[in-house]
DNA sequence: CTGAAAGCGCTTACAG
DNA sequence: CTGAAAGCGCTTACAG
């Protein structure tokens, strides 16, 4: 009973093996506790079978939905996935992607905390590792990219305000430097009426949505319709909004684009954009086999009570 | 310039090199686009500067908010945080586990899918590996843990709403088989009166939190309070309590136990128990220092408007 | 200060 | 079917 009779009965390599022996092997193993080295493996084998994702933001529900997405999607072909939270910022981010060697994961899918500073660490990355940019790209990185159609996704939204009799849109975003916030806010920018505004507020979070409540009131203007660029944010301008006496969608039609579980159930149900979580993940997948080029993902519209 | 010297240049070893010998290896380095191999440097050193943390499910804010503070904390002292998403499932938790190896990652810190069917996975990872088990364990494991009083937490609750006058509680709890769960309906019951009672719903999520809102209206009996045992569940209800034109707190006052944004941001604020994140994360890496025993956290009690 | 050598634990041609 | 040997890329005593 040798190394590598061991090695060949673990590691389940298509090499006859008597078994009997084999499972005098499985016996030991189980009596010893012994499992094989990972580092060793992957050292010898110059691959695991894990794949890391980078995200900003864990407790964005529409990140934590995609790292679900993910999960089931690679637990299904034996894979696993390490899940990284860079908090939003760059430098964290910098840190992490300078320490996951090509050793370690087999690639990495990344959503780049900024548009313009995540660039650099990025490509350096992409030197040595699969790289594929999820949801958001920055800026100068060559390695591939899936994301939403971002402008048809504004158009989506004001078409249907529009549709619904509302003159005044104020598109809420948050003036993180990401590419997704960019191509909204000009896309928007580039449809607006003299009556439209934007307003950006510090984060993607419940509070923001809470705090462009406040900011609205404070001057309303013409507005009656409110295009928010997250989930969260809706759903606490949403709450804010009632809690402050008015009446959504009567006073305030709101629309958001992420599709996450949130819009479902706040209420009303939000108006969004439907959810792109699963077609992310098999678009990312497929360039990581294919290697190359950017895929766009065209929205759909999911009317809900929140838009009149 | 061999290979030795240039270990010793990255790997940063307190032994001293020719200062120009070491700049020729950095510059080497960055034209090649040289990175040290991890699985070659795991195996060579039997450590990683990484850690593991496996949670039921990304997707609540409880457990997000669980991986932001490691993330943040580990980064501070240049460790890595990988975090697995078990669905809630204890049989993706046991592929997970067991894939985990020592040469992966240094400790692995885990929240348990469940009390009964998690044992014998964590107790196998913990033969190879430093395990602690973090904000839930499971029954018949050795490793380490860190949680909750839950029982002083209900305590807390409960006395709470009596003390402002309410008389019949509900408490809402997700039927999956998690030590708080267990923990917390017990002393629920142990507690309860003639008018309380525990539904049980199936998951923690806001959907279970409408639902619950729709089986209490359909069945109201004397309740007058709730306590829900998740802020997402929380959150649900009391949108859908209102949205039912019930109002919150005359009608019903909540309570919950999570402690996270969503408490903060809800309308009117949910009264919770502190967050109790930042002692979790602290204890359960001083366990991995230390070893041994479990460490149970003291809960308090934040006040705000949803209890009257 | 620097390099040759051993060894971490695997897997896989290769020889038997 | 089975085992001895080489080598994946590091780090660290050891010798110089």
């Amino acid at each position: 009973m040798s190394v590598p009779t061991a090695s060949r009965v673990l590691s389940g390599v298509q090499r006859n093996v008597d078994p009997e022996l084999a499972l005098r092997v499985r016996n030991a193993c189980e009596e010893l506790g012994y499992k094989v080295n990972a580092a060793a493996r992957a050292l010898r084998l110059q691959s695991t079978d894990s794949l890391a994702l980078v995200v900003p933001a864990i407790a964005n529900a529409y990140f934590a939905e995609l790292v679900s997405a993910y999960s089931r999607r690679l637990d299904l072909q034996g894979k696993r996935l390490v899940t990284i939270d860079t908090d939003e910022s760059p430098e964290i981010e910098r840190r992490q992607l300078g320490a996951m060697d090509r050793a370690l994961v087999d690639a990495v899918l990344v959503v780049p905390a900024a548009f313009e500073r995540s660039g650099a660490a990025i490509t350096e990355l992409a030197r040595s590792n699969r790289v594929v940019q999820v949801d958001r790209r920055a800026r100068g990185v060559e390695a591939p990219s899936v994301r939403l159609d971002n402008a048809a996704g504004v158009r989506l939204l004001v078409d249907h305000l529009r549709a619904r009799g509302r003159r005044s849109i104020l598109m809420v975003d948050a003036q993180e430097d990401s590419s997704s916030s960019i191509e909204r806010t000009a896309a928007f920018r580039a449809l607006a009426g003299p009556g439209d505004r934007v307003l950006e507020m510090p984060s993607f979070t419940v509070a923001s949505g809470i705090d462009a409540a406040k900011l609205l009131l404070a001057d309303p203007g013409d507005t009656d319709a409110i295009i928010c660029t997250a989930d969260t944010v809706a759903l606490g301008l949403l709450t804010a909004l009632q809690h402050m006496g008015k009446r959504v969608p009567d006073d305030y039609a709101i629309a958001s684009f992420d599709g996450t579980y949130i819009s479902d159930t706040a209420a009303p149900g939000l108006t969004t954009l439907g959810s792109t979580a699963g077609r992310m993940v098999e678009a990312s997948l497929a360039l990581l086999e294919d290697g190359s080029g950017d895929v766009v993902l065209k929205p759909d519209l999911v009317v809900r009570g929140s838009s009149g």
